[in-house]
RNA sequence: GGGCCGCUAGCUCAACUGGCAGAGCGCCGUGCUGAUAACGCGGAGGUAGGUGGUUCGAGUCCACCGCGGCCCA
C-alpha cells in the first residue's frame, strides 16, 4: 500500500524530509557500498576556496558535478567522491589583512609577524567549511566530506613538493623576470584579482613623442610615443609591426619615420618622401637615448618586429623597455636583447642612472622630458586622460615592473599540452580548439612563485656561499618529520648543508601559486607518491570534471599542465565547461549591483531540485544563465507541479483500489492503445536519456523528460482518467494501473540524477521505501511501437483540427454532435475512439477534403448535452462541498422542461458519473444546494453524503 | 588591443549536415475541468543586432561593424 500523497506539497519541505531520511540511513555511504568492487568511474572535485560563503553559481557547478556521478552509480560504477578544500592563497591573506586593518608586506612582516599572520589564515579557512557542507548537502551534492583533501596538510604539501622536484629534475624550473602590476609604495606586485578592483578612469599622464636618431643617418629619426617617460632611460629597442605601412616624411630639415595611418600626430606640414613596410625597418640601429639600460654585452637599440604593435594610437612604433611591460619583456627575451633594471623596487631610479638617480619615477617624468627636449630629442609633449590601474590599498598609481620569479618551462612541452588537450572531450566542443586551444597556442611559461606568506612554500634551497640550488621533494629530505608544519615562517629557518661546497643552503622566500596546489590534486589528494600509490593509480586520470568557464586558464589548465609534465597525459578525459550565472538582464552578479541571488532564498522558495532542474534545462551548456525568480517559478509551475500531480493522481486512485504492483502483468499486447503508446514513449525516453548522459549532455535528456511529463499529464492521464475512475475492477483498469506504475517508477529513476529529492520521494513510495539512489538506471523496455506512436500523433492532430472546427462553429465541447469528417487516412478504431471521445462526436470519418463538422443539434443530442451539463454542476457542488472523490451522495434536483427530460432519460449515466446513489426530484430533506441557471433555465441542485 | 561565446516574438529559449521561422511564459478571445498553483482551441506579436558577400535558396556559410558576457593584454 502506498502512503497518502498530499496533492498540495511544499517542495522545500519535501526535500528536507528526504534529506533527513538520507542522513538517518546513511544513503550516500550505502550507495557507495552497493557498488564496491565494481569498475570505477572517476570524478575529481575542483576544490572551492573555503574562506568565502557558497553562492548561487556554486549550485550550478555542483549540480553538474553531482549529476554524472549519480548517473554512473546507478549504471553500476563505483564513484568515489572525495571532497576537497583549496586553503591557500591571496584571497585568504587579503581577508586577514582586512580583519587586522593592515595592508601590505611591511605591516605583515614587521607588525603582525608571519607566524601569527599565517596562523590567522589557517584558522580562517575553517570558518566557512561547515557552511559549505550544509549548502552542498542541502542541494543533494553527495560528497565524502569526512575524507576531504586539504591543500594545507603536510601530506598534500609534500606531494606538491614532489611534483615540483620532478619538474626540476626535468630541467623545467628556472628563475627569471616576470612583469606584474606593481605598487612601489607597498613594494608588492598585485594579482589580477587585486588589479581588477583598482582601475581609475580619466587619469592624466604625459604623452610624449620621441625622436630616435638612426645611427647611419642622424638626420632621420624614428618617432615613438609613450605615456611613461620614466621608462625611456630603460629603452632597449623599438618595435614595429612587420605588415603595417610606414612612411618617411620631411618636416623642415629633418626626416621622420612613422606609420602612415598615424600621420595625424605630426605637427605642421610634411612631405612623404618614402614608403616602406614595417619589416623593411627591422634591423636598423639607432642612437640610444641614455647609456644606462644595457649590460656591456649583446646587441640592443635597433628596430624589431612584433605582432602586438597597433596603429590605434601613438606612431605605430612602440618604445620597448624590457622590464616595464609584459610585451616588452617577452619581446626582448624572444629577440635575445640584453637589459637591466633602471628602477629599484622602491620605484626610484638606481644609482647608476646618474641623471635621475634616487628620483621616484613619477617625479622623474618631467625631468626626463626636459632633458630630452634640451637635447632636441623630444618631438612634442602633452597630457592624455586614460584608464589606469591604481593600488586598491593606497591608491598609488601602479607601474608595470619585472620582478624575480620562478617559472615552469611549459613552453618546452607546448606540443604535448596541445596533443593532450586535443585528446580530451570538451563540452561544449568549441572550448577545445577555441578558448583552451587558443590559450595553449599562446602558451607562456608558468610563473609559479608568489612573494607572499600563506601558501605552499617553494621547496628550493640556495647555497649562500656558492649559489648552488636544490629542489626537494619531501619533508624528510630537509630533515623534517612527515607531520611537521611546512608553512612559513617555520620552513624559512630550515637550512641544509650544501653538497657542493659545504656552505649553508637557505630556502628561497617565495610561496607557490595556489593554482599549482589545486592542479596537483589528482596525486596530492592521496599524498602520492609517499602514500596512496594504489589509489592514485586507480583514479588517474579522471573520467569527468566540471567547472565554470573561468577555469579554462585556471584549474583546467593547471591540471593539464602538471599532468602533462609529470604523467604525459591529461588529468581528465571529459570536462563540462559551464557558463556563468548572471542576473535576468544578463549582467554579472555583484554585491555592489545588488543583484546577487542568495542560494538559501532559492532553496527555501523553490527547492534545490528546482534550481538544479533550471540549470540543466534552461539553456545550452556553456551559455550564461539569466537567473531570477521568474525563471524558477516557471520551472516549478511547468514541471514540478504537473509531475507531482501525475504522481499524486496515481497514488490517490491506487489506494482507493488497493492496487498491488506485484500482480501478474497484463501482457503489453492486451493493453489499451494509450498504455501501449505511453510505454513506447517511455522506452524511447529511456533510450534518449541514456544516450544523452553517456555523451555528457544534460540538457537534451532533461528537456526530453520535461516533454514526456507533459505528454503523460496532458494526454495519457487526461485520456485515461475514466479508466482509473470506473467502479468495476477489470483487466483494463489493472493494465492502466500497471502502465502508470511502470511509468512513474521508471521516470523517477530516470530523473534521480537530475532531481535527487523529488525522484527519491516518488520512488520510495512506489517501492516500499527503497531509495531510488540505490536502484539501477532503467533499461529501455520492449515496448517500442513506431506505428502506435505515429497513429497517436495523427490522432492528436485530428483532435486539434476538430476542436478548432468546434470553436469556429461556437459549439462547446460538452454538447455532443453527430459527426465530423477529417482529411487524411483512417485511423484504427481504438485510436479513432479516442478522437471521437475527445471531440464529443458520435461518428468520425476520414478522407474528407477539409474538416467537415455536422453542427446540427437534434433534440436527442441536446438532451445528452444537458445531461452532461447537469453532471458538471453536480461535480462542481461535490467539490465545493469538500467531499472525497470516493464519497457516495444523494442528489436532489429541481427543474422543468427539457432539463427534467434530460435528467430522467440519463439518470443512470448521471448517477454513475457523480457517484449518486439516488437522484431525487425536488429539494429533498437535508440536501445542501443552490439555485443555478443552465442554458437559460432555472435548476436547483443539492446533495448530501449518502 | 587580441581571443572565445552569444544576439531569433514583450520575456526565457529551440530548430541534425543551408531547404516554408518554432515552443513555453505573458497578453487577447474562447472552451474545458473531481488530477494539476492546470489544460485545450484560436489570435495578436518577427526587417532573425546591422551591412555586404557566397548560393537556385542563408537564422544557418564567409567578411566587416554594433551590443552583451568571459578570458587575456
Amino acid at each position: 500500500m502506498f502512503d497518502k500523497v498530499d496533492q498540495k506539497v511544499s517542495f522545500p519541505d519535501l526535500e528536507k524530509q528526504v534529506l533527513a531520511k538520507w542522513k538517518e540511513e546513511g544513503a550516500f555511504q550505502k550507495s557507495l557500498e552497493l557498488r564496491a568492487g565494481r569498475p570505477r568511474f572517476v570524478f575529481y572535485e575542483g576544490p572551492p576556496t573555503a574562506n568565502g560563503k557558497p553562492a548561487t553559481h556554486h549550485i550550478l557547478a555542483r549540480a553538474f558535478k553531482d549529476l554524472f556521478p549519480r548517473y554512473k552509480t546507478m549504471k553500476g560504477f563505483y564513484v568515489e567522491r572525495k571532497a576537497g578544500w583549496d586553503t591557500h592563497g591571496l584571497p585568504v591573506e587579503i581577508e586577514i589583512e582586512k580583519k587586522l586593518g593592515i595592508s601590505g608586506k611591511f605591516e605583515i612582516e614587521n607588525e603582525v609577524g608571519i607566524e601569527r599572520f599565517n596562523q590567522l589564515c589557517r584558522e580562517s579557512v575553517y570558518e566557512y567549511v561547515s557552511d559549505w557542507v550544509v549548502f552542498s548537502e542541502r542541494m543533494a551534492f553527495w560528497q565524502d566530506y569526512d575524507n576531504a583533501y586539504w591543500t594545507l596538510t603536510s601530506d598534500y604539501i609534500q606531494s606538491v613538493w614532489w611534483a615540483i622536484s620532478e619538474m626540476w629534475k626535468q630541467g623545467l624550473v628556472y628563475k627569471g623576470f616576470r612583469v606584474a602590476p606593481y605598487c612601489p609604495r607597498c613594494a608588492t606586485p598585485l594579482s589580477s584579482h587585486e588589479l581588477a578592483q583598482g582601475y581609475r578612469d580619466n587619469v592624466p599622464d604625459p604623452s610624449v613623442f620621441i625622436r630616435f636618431r638612426l645611427k647611419n643617418d642622424p638626420k632621420t629619426s624614428i618617432l615613438a610615443w609613450t605615456t611613461t617617460p620614466w621608462t625611456l632611460p630603460g629603452n632597449v629597442a623599438l618595435a614595429v609591426h612587420p605588415d603595417v605601412e610606414y612612411v618617411k616624411v620631411r618636416q623642415g630639415a629633418e626626416l621622420l619615420i612613422l606609420a602612415e595611418s598615424r600621420l595625424q600626430v605630426l605637427d605642421g606640414d610634411y612631405e612623404i618622401v618614402e614608403r616602406m613596410k614595417g619589416k623593411d625597418l627591422v634591423g636598423l640601429d639607432y642612437e640610444p637615448l641614455y647609456p644606462y639600460s644595457i649590460p656591456a654585452e649583446g646587441r640592443a637599440h635597433y628596430v624589431v618586429d612584433a605582432d602586438f604593435v597597433s596603429t590605434e594610437e601613438g606612431t605605430g612604433v612602440v618604445h620597448t623597455s624590457a622590464l616595464y611591460g609584459v610585451d616588452d619583456l617577452r619581446l626582448c627575451q624572444e629577440k635575445g636583447i640584453p637589459f637591466r633594471h633602471t628602477v629599484g623596487l622602491d620605484g626610484k631610479f638606481l644609482p647608476y642612472v646618474e641623471k635621475f638617480a634616487g628620483l621616484h619615477v613619477k617625479e622623474a617624468n618631467p625631468l626626463i622630458e626636459d632633458d630630452l627636449k634640451s637635447r632636441g630629442l623630444l618631438y612634442k609633449a602633452g597630457t592624455i586622460l586614460h584608464t589606469y590601474p591604481e593600488c586598491w590599498r593606497c591608491k598609488t598609481p601602479l607601474i608595470y615592473y619585472a620582478l624575480d620569479s620562478w617559472y615552469v618551462r611549459t613552453t618546452e612541452r607546448k606540443a604535448e599540452l596541445m596533443a593532450n588537450n586535443a585528446a580530451t572531450n570538451w563540452v561544449p566542443a568549441h572550448i577545445k580548439t577555441g578558448r583552451m586551444g587558443d590559450w595553449l597556442e599562446n602558451n607562456v611559461d608558468w610563473a609559479i612563485s608568489r612573494s607572499r606568506y600563506w601558501g605552499t612554500p617553494i621547496p628550493i634551497w640556495v647555497c649562500e656561499a656558492c649559489d648552488e640550488q636544490r629542489c626537494v621533494g619531501s619533508a624528510a629530505e630537509v630533515g623534517l618529520a612527515d607531520d611537521a608544519d611546512l608553512h612559513r615562517p617555520y620552513i624559512d629557518s630550515v637550512t641544509v648543508p650544501c653538497q657542493k661546497c659545504g656552505g649553508v643552503m637557505k630556502r628561497i622566500p617565495e610561496v607557490l601559486d595556489t593554482w599549482f596546489d589545486s592542479g596537483s590534486m589528482p596525486f596530492a589528494q592521496r599524498g602520492y607518491p609517499r602514500k596512496g600509490k594504489k589509489e592514485f593509480e586507480e583514479t588517474f586520470p579522471a573520467d569527468f570534471i566540471s567547472e565554470a568557464i573561468d577555469q579554462t586558464r585556471g584549474w583546467f589548465y593547471t591540471l593539464l599542465a602538471i599532468s602533462t609534465l609529470l604523467f604525459k597525459q591529461n588529468a581528465y578525459r571529459n570536462v563540462i565547461c559551464l557558463g556563468l550565472v548572471v542576473d535576468p538582464k544578463g549582467k554579472k552578479a555583484s554585491k555592489s549591483r545588488g543583484n546577487v541571488l542568495d542560494p538559501n532564498y532559492l532553496f527555501d522558495n523553490f527547492g534545490s531540485d528546482a534550481v538544479r532542474w533550471y540549470f540543466y534545462t534552461s539553456t545550452q551548456v556553456g551559455e550564461n544563465y539569466r537567473t531570477g525568480d521568474a525563471a524558477l517559478r516557471e520551472v516549478v509551475q511547468q514541471f514540478f507541479i504537473p509531475l507531482w500531480n501525475c504522481y499524486s493522481f496515481f497514488v490517490t486512485y491506487a489506494r482507493l483500489d488497493d492496487f498491488d504492483p506485484s500482480q501478474p502483468q497484463v501482457a503489453a499486447g492486451e493493453r489499451h492503445v494509450l498504455d501501449r503508446w505511453l510505454l513506447s514513449r517511455l522506452s524511447g525516453l529511456t533510450e534518449a536519456v541514456t544516450k544523452g548522459l553517456d555523451g555528457y549532455d544534460a540538457n537534451e535528456p532533461a528537456r526530453r523528460i520535461h516533454r514526456f511529463v507533459d505528454e503523460l499529464s496532458n494526454w495519457y492521464i487526461r485520456r485515461s482518467r475514466r479508466r482509473f475512475w470506473k467502479s468495476q475492477s477489470d483487466r483494463d483498469k489493472l493494465a492502466a494501473y500497471q502502465t502508470l506504475f511502470e511509468t512513474l517508477s521508471t521516470l523517477s529513476r530516470l530523473m534521480a540524477p537530475f532531481v535527487p529529492f523529488m525522484a527519491d520521494a516518488m520512488y520510495r513510495n512506489l517501492s516500499q521505501g527503497r531509495s531510488v539512489h540505490l536502484s539501477d538506471f532503467p533499461e529501455p523496455g520492449p515496448w517500442h511501437d513506431a506505428q502506435v506512436e505515429a497513429n497517436m500523433a495523427l490522432a492528436r492532430q485530428a483532435v486539434e483540427a476538430g476542436l478548432a472546427a468546434r470553436d469556429a462553429a461556437r459549439i462547446r465541447v460538452r454538447q455532443p454532435l453527430a459527426s465530423i469528417a477529417l482529411p487524411g487516412q483512417p485511423l484504427p478504431e481504438e485510436i479513432a475512439a479516442i478522437v471521437r471521445d475527445e471531440l464529443n462526436v458520435k461518428s468520425l470519418t476520414f478522407g474528407a477534403p477539409e474538416v467537415n463538422l455536422d453542427t446540427e443539434i437534434t433534440e436527442e443530442l441536446r438532451l445528452e448535452g444537458l445531461a452532461r451539463e447537469v453532471v458538471r454542476l453536480i461535480q462542481d457542488r461535490r467539490k465545493k462541498a469538500g467531499l472525497n472523490i470516493e464519497d457516495r451522495i444523494h442528489t436532489c434536483v429541481e427543474a422543468d422542461g427539457l432539463l427534467v427530460r434530460a435528467i430522467e432519460k440519463y439518470a443512470e449515466y448521471i448517477k454513475n458519473e457523480t457517484l449518486s446513489v439516488e437522484i431525487e426530484l425536488g429539494k429533498g430533506d437535508g440536501c445542501q444546494g443552490e439555485q443555478l441557471m443552465l442554458e437559460g433555465e432555472q435548476i436547483w441542485i443539492g446533495l448530501k453524503r449518502s
